[in-house]
RNA sequence: GCGCCCGUAGCUCAGCUGGAUAGAGCAGCGGACUUCUAAUCCGCAGGCCACAGGUUCGAAUCCUGUCGGGCGUACCA
C-alpha cells in the first residue's frame, strides 16, 4: 500500500490475546475514544463538550481503510491548519489499539488508519464460525419493537405500492431483529368505515345481478373482477336469498373474510406473516371514546382543543398544535372520520409498553400522520413520542408497463397486483431486491417489461451467483479433503496477506458497521449495496486467487476460511431481505 | 396558493454528522474460459450533480429563490 502521509507512525501490530473479543463497532469506538482524549488532552477547555472524532470508512483503498476528519473540524476552533492538528493530535496518540498497524496523515488533513492483518483475519475467522449476528452489537438489547405496515383496507387485493411497502416493513423488522430487538409485526385494517360498507354493497350488486351488473355498483364502490368471484362463493354458501340492507352484514362481513384472506395469501408470497392483525371494530367505541374525552379535556392557550360546530360535529383544533389546519373527527351522523380511530390505535400502541413503535406508510398518509403525531405529542408528552415513534415515508411505485404508465385505483378495480407483479417478473427474490435498491423517500419508477427482460441479469442474480459459487468451492474442497481451520492463530493471517484476499477481508469487516447504521437509520436499500460491494469483491477475489489446491494446503485451508465468511455473510444478508441463497444456480 | 418528497452518466439509481480525482447496474465499444459454475472478470467511453445566488478553508450534500416531476391539502382510508 502507498501511503502518501508525511507522518507516518507505526503502531503496535502486534496481535493482542483479547483481540478476538474485537468486534468492528468495538474497534471504531476506541479509536474514537483515544482520538477524543487525544484532542483533549492538547487543547483542553477550547474543546467543545459534545465534539466527537468520527471515525468512517476510508473512500479510498489508497488512503487505507479508516478514515478521521477531526483535524479538518478543529481548523476553526484551535485556529490552525488541519495538517498541522492532525500532526499534534498524532504525536499524542500514546495509546496503541489493537486491530490498527498504523496511522497517516494525508490530503487536506485526514487521519487514516490501516487495518492490521490479524486483526482482519480474526474479523473474518468469527463471521465464517459465528456469523454476522456474533459481530453485531446488540443495540435493542432485547427491548420490544412494533413495526406496523402495509395495513391496507381490507378491499381487495395489494397492489404494486403496496408490495413496496410490505418490503420495506418486513426488512426494517428483520434488520431490528438483528440488532437485538424483539420485534412484533402489526397490520391494522380498518373495517368499520365507509369503506366497508361500500365494498359490502358492491358485493351485493354482484351477487344480486345474474350477469355482472356493472353499472349498479354504487359511486365510489368496487370495480374489481374478483368481486364475482365472491359473489358465486357466496351463492354456493348461503343460497340465492339474500337481499342488501336487510343482509348487510353478511355482505360486509363475507366480503371482509374474502378480502382479508386473499390479502394474507398475497403476503404469503413474499414471505411475510404478521403476528397480529388488529382490527379497527376493536376500537369502537370504547378506545375511541376514551380517545375524545382525553382530547376534550386538554386546553391549549385558554381553549379547548376539541369544539363543536352549529351542525354538531366535533373538531380537533389541530391549528393550536402547530397544523395547518383544523380536522372534523367525529361527523354530525356520529360516526368518526378516520383520523379519531388512528390516534386511539395508536395510544393503544403506546400502552402496550414498547420501546420503540415504526410506522410505515405511503407518501399519501403523511398528512394523516402528522397530525396523529401531533395529538399523541399533546396527549403523552413530546418527548416519549419522538423517541419512541418513528415514521418512515415511502414514495410512490409508478408502474411503466409497455412503455406507458399505469394508472392505479383499487376502487376502479385498475391496478397491477402484487401477485401479478410477482409472476410477471418471475421471481418474489428479485421483485424484493429491487424494490430494496432505492431509498424509501425516493420515487420509483418500476418498469415491468424491464425487470422481466432484465431478470437474467438482475443484481440479485449477482449476489445469488456469488454465493452459489463459493458454495461450489466448498463442494470441491470437500472432495479434496481440505477443511477450513477450526482454531484461530496467528499464522493464518500470514497465509491471507495477498492483494485480494486483503481487500476482501475488510470488506468483511466493513459489514457489520454498515448494516448496523441502515438498522439505524432505517434504510434497508443500503443492504443491497453491501450485498452488491461484497459479491463484486469476491467475484473478484475469485477471478484471481485459486482456493482449492492440494499442493498448497495450508493456504487453500485458510482461503477456505475466507470464503467460509463471505458465504455467512451473504447469505445473512440476504436472510434480511428474506432473498434465498442458493448453493446451486 | 400552501405543506412534504424528488431532480446526479443515454436509462434505473447509490453517494455514510459538509471533505481527498462524483460511483454502480443496464445499454454501447474492446479484451479474458484445457484450471473451484463466464449468471464472472478486466479495460474504454459517457456527468456545469436541474438553474441562480448565499454560508464555509471546502457544497451533489446546508440556507434562500426559480424551474420541472410526484403526493397531500376530504366530513375517503
Amino acid at each position: 500500500m502507498k501511503c502518501s502521509g508525511v507522518m507516518f507512525q507505526v503502531l503496535n501490530t502486534m496481535i493482542r490475546r483479547n483481540c478476538r473479543m474485537m468486534t468492528p463497532a468495538m474497534l471504531r469506538n476506541e479509536l474514537e475514544r483515544v482520538l477524543e482524549s487525544s484532542v483533549r488532552s492538547i487543547w483542553g477547555e477550547t474543546i467543545p463538550d459534545d465534539f466527537r472524532a468520527v471515525v468512517t470508512g476510508a473512500n479510498d483503498l489508497q488512503f487505507g481503510d479508516l478514515s478521521c476528519q477531526a483535524a479538518m473540524r478543529l481548523a476553526g476552533i484551535v485556529k490552525d491548519n488541519p495538517r498541522s492538528i492532525a500532526g499534534k493530535i498524532t504525536e499524542a496518540l500514546d495509546v496503541s489499539i489493537e486491530g490498527i498497524s498504523a496511522v497517516s496523515i494525508d490530503g487536506p488533513g485526514f487521519l487514516n488508519f490501516r487495518l492490521n492483518e490479524g486483526y482482519l483475519t480474526s474479523t473474518s475467522f468469527k463471521l465464517a464460525s459465528g456469523g454476522l449476528q456474533l459481530l453485531l452489537p446488540d443495540t435493542g438489547a432485547g427491548r420490544e419493537a412494533l413495526v406496523e405496515f402495509v395495513s391496507s383496507n381490507p378491499t381487495g387485493p395489494l397492489t404494486v405500492g403496496h408490495c413496496r411497502q410490505a418490503v420495506l416493513g418486513e426488512t426494517i423488522s428483520s434488520l431490528l431483529e438483528v440488532s437485538g430487538w424483539k420485534v412484533s409485526r402489526e397490520y391494522y385494517f380498518n373495517d368499520s368505515g365507509r369503506q366497508m360498507a361500500l365494498l359490502g354493497e358492491s358485493l351485493a350488486v354482484r351477487y344480486l345481478s345474474a350477469e355482472g351488473g356493472e353499472a349498479a355498483i354504487p359511486d365510489g364502490g368496487y370495480h374489481g373482477s374478483y368481486i364475482i368471484e365472491w359473489a358465486a362463493d357466496l351463492k354456493a354458501e348461503y343460497g340465492t336469498g339474500l337481499k342488501w340492507e336487510s343482509d348487510r352484514d353478511t355482505f360486509i362481513r363475507f366480503a371482509e373474510e374474502k378480502a382479508i384472506k386473499m390479502i394474507r395469501s398475497d403476503l404469503s408470497l413474499l414471505g411475510i406473516e404478521f403476528d397480529r392483525y388488529f382490527s379497527e371494530s376493536e376500537l369502537i367505541p370504547g378506545a375511541v371514546m376514551d380517545a375524545v374525552e382525553k382530547l376534550s379535556a386538554i386546553t391549549v392557550d385558554g381553549s379547548s382543543l376539541v369544539y363543536q360546530s352549529d351542525s354538531g360535529k366535533l373538531w380537533v383544533r389541530f391549528t393550536a398544535l402547530g397544523r395547518p389546519e383544523d380536522r372534523v373527527m367525529i361527523r354530525d351522523d356520529g360516526t368518526y372520520t378516520y383520523r379519531m380511530p388512528d390516534i386511539a390505535y395508536h395510544l393503544d400502541k403506546f400502552s402496550r409498553n414498547y420501546d420503540l413503535m415504526v410506522d410505515i406508510f405511503g407518501a399519501d398518509h403523511l398528512d394523516t400522520s402528522r397530525d396523529v403525531t401531533a395529538a399523541l405529542e399533546c396527549l403523552l408528552g413530546k418527548e416519549d413520542v419522538r423517541e419512541k415513534l418513528k415514521v418512515v415515508i415511502h414514495q410512490f411505485v409508478t408502474l411503466v408497463k409497455d412503455g406507458r404508465k399505469v394508472k392505479m385505483s383499487t376502487r376502479s378495480g385498475e391496478f397491477v397486483t402484487l401477485r401479478e407483479l410477482i409472476n410477471d417478473v418471475g421471481s418474489s427474490d428479485v421483485t424484493k431486491y429491487l424494490f430494496l435498491t432505492r431509498r424509501a423517500e425516493a420515487h420509483m419508477d418500476f418498469d415491468l417489461d424491464l425487470a422481466r427482460k432484465q431478470s437474467s441479469e438482475n443484481p440479485v442474480y449477482y449476489v445469488q451467483y456469488a454465493h452459489a459459487r463459493i458454495a461450489g468451492i466448498l463442494r470441491a474442497a470437500g472432495e479434496a479433503g481440505i477443511s477450513s481451520p477450526h482454531e484461530f492463530s496467528s499464522s493464518i493471517a500470514e497465509l491471507l496477506e495477498g492483494e485480494y484476499e486483503r481487500e476482501l477481508m475488510r470488506l468483511l469487516e466493513s459489514v457489520p458497521v454498515n448494516v448496523t447504521a441502515a438498522a439505524e437509520e432505517m434504510e434497508p436499500h443500503r443492504l443491497t449495496e453491501i450485498l452488491a460491494d461484497l459479491a463484486a469483491g469476491f467475484h473478484r477475489f475469485y477471478q484471481h486467487v485459486r482456493v482449492v489446491d492440494t499442493d498448497n494446503m495450508d493456504i487453500s485451508a485458510a482461503r477456505l476460511m475466507l470464503c467460509k465468511a463471505c458465504r455467512r455473510c451473504i447469505r445473512d444478508l440476504l436472510g434480511i431481505l428474506g432473498v434465498n441463497a442458493p448453493d446451486r444456480m
